[in-house]
DNA sequence: TTGGCATATCGGAAAAAACCGATATATCTT
DNA sequence: AAGATATATCGGTTTTTTCCGATATGCCAA
């Protein structure tokens, strides 16, 4: 984990709302085929509730992604991206005995 | 606590360096008449540890106080920052369980 | 294999953060 | 009161981040 870099992410408001609906997907987006518990949330959904542009959109969760905060699939055309909650509990852990 | 704040300020690597020494300060800093246990360390000498300028590490250590992650005792002419243990039990909780 | 749709990447303008030197303020000494 | 020392604040330059439109890539259906 590079935690400059996990911190540099989360300096974000944007970035912060998208994880917060990517911790209950279901709640928060509406299935295509594909369950959200499973895969998480794809990028214009995501993007149509945030309000940016989707290049925008797309390279914040690429930005997301290499922070190790969430993991992607590709189903067909679609990215799903979801939470890594494995992530979260370890940074929490960092913070508190580490940093 | 102000999670934006918080991120943003931990989104620098001096600043992530200086909580660090500020965890154990006893260890970093040489005493200057009190306890750095008890008061933390002061501008002065975080700033020769870290090479910035010394307005840098006034306006760094003001920013990381802003955010809650340090906490700010005069002492005479100095200045003491002491780690906020509290802050970071806290952070650590809020990063596992909300974020 | 062509066209449509979802996503990714690129180049750049605008806003914010990093960092500095100069200067102001506060405290101690004499 | 004046000088010395520690810290804080201000104004400005450079670097980074934000966010966009345009374009490229990947996948699917006709």
């Amino acid at each position: 984990m590079n935690e400059l870099e996990v911190f540099k992410a989360l300096s974000n408001q944007t970035r912060l709302q998208i994880l917060r609906w990517l911790r209950d997907p279901d709640k928060h987006f509406t299935p295509q085929g594909h369950s959200f518990t499973e895969v998480g949330g794809c990028v214009g959904q995501i993007q149509q509730k945030c309000g940016l542009t989707q290049s925008t959109v797309s390279e914040y969760l690429a930005l997301l992604q290499r922070a190790g905060l969430v993991t992607a699939t590709r189903r067909g055309q679609w990215t799903y991206y979801k939470r890594n909650d494995e992530a979260f509990e370890q940074l929490g852990k960092f913070v508190q005995s580490t940093l």
